[in-house]
DNA sequence: CGGGTTTGACCAGCGC
DNA sequence: GCGCTGGTCAAACCCG
């Protein structure tokens, strides 16, 4: 891993624009940058709307999310049933389980990538919660929290079922903070070191 | 000692 | 109602 300038996994794209480093990271053995873009809402305008410099990311989503539409289907999320909002004040808490009276608009977006590593690091600092076994798959799922303060988002990895060379990352809800990366490779940051 | 990980238990939803 | 499954909790554990 080290030998990457900053994160070879495919960025969220809600902070895609610290990500710039991703696309000129050499490529290997054990990574190819996001293969697919996999969501159940329509995220996709949301995220190109949040970010406005990530033009590198939203060119590969649209490939991405179209291809996802055929090949998808099986590896596809399911028992996402469930919504959270990080901004939603009206959560009802239940033992295990969040639950939203609200129509919310939560940002879930799933990654397939090919990579030999689960962990990756996307710039975020995550906590592990929990670790399941998956139905019908031999691969468990990992669960993660972002460990900002008063942030709750969430992601889930897991390897894709059908094809264990696929990594399938599922982010969950809005970092309400940046990312701890973003001091380091943002364009401002960068003009702050050249001054 | 603080923060992260592991892992068994618990809970809700769903299908039968 | 019951069993299965996914998601989360939290105590115990690990590690720097």
């Amino acid at each position: 891993m080290d030998y990457y300038f900053g994160n070879p996994n495919p960025p969220n794209p809600y902070y895609g624009h610290q990500y710039s480093a991703v696309n000129i990271a050499p490529s290997s053995d054990n990574f190819m940058v996001s293969d697919y873009l996999m969501l159940d809402d329509d995220d996709v305008v949301n995220v190109d709307h949040h970010h406005h410099q990530d033009s590198n990311w939203s060119q590969s989503t649209e490939t991405e999310s179209s291809e996802n539409k055929a090949g998808s289907s099986d590896a596809n999320i399911h028992g996402f049933g469930d919504e959270t909002s990080p901004n939603n004040n009206n959560i009802k808490r239940k033992k295990g389980i969040m639950k939203s009276t609200a129509e919310v608009s939560p940002r879930r977006i799933t990654f397939r990538t090919r990579s030999q590593l689960e962990i990756m690091d996307d710039g975020y600092k995550w906590r592990k919660y929990g670790k399941k076994a998956v139905k019908n798959s031999p691969n468990p799922r990992n669960y993660y929290k972002c460990s900002g303060e008063g942030c709750s988002v969430k992601k889930r990895v897991e390897r894709d079922r059908e094809d264990s060379s696929y990594v399938l990352t599922t982010y969950d809800g809005v970092h309400n903070h940046e990312s701890p990366c973003t001091a380091y490779y943002s364009p401002m940051s960068l003009v702050g070191a050249l001054q």
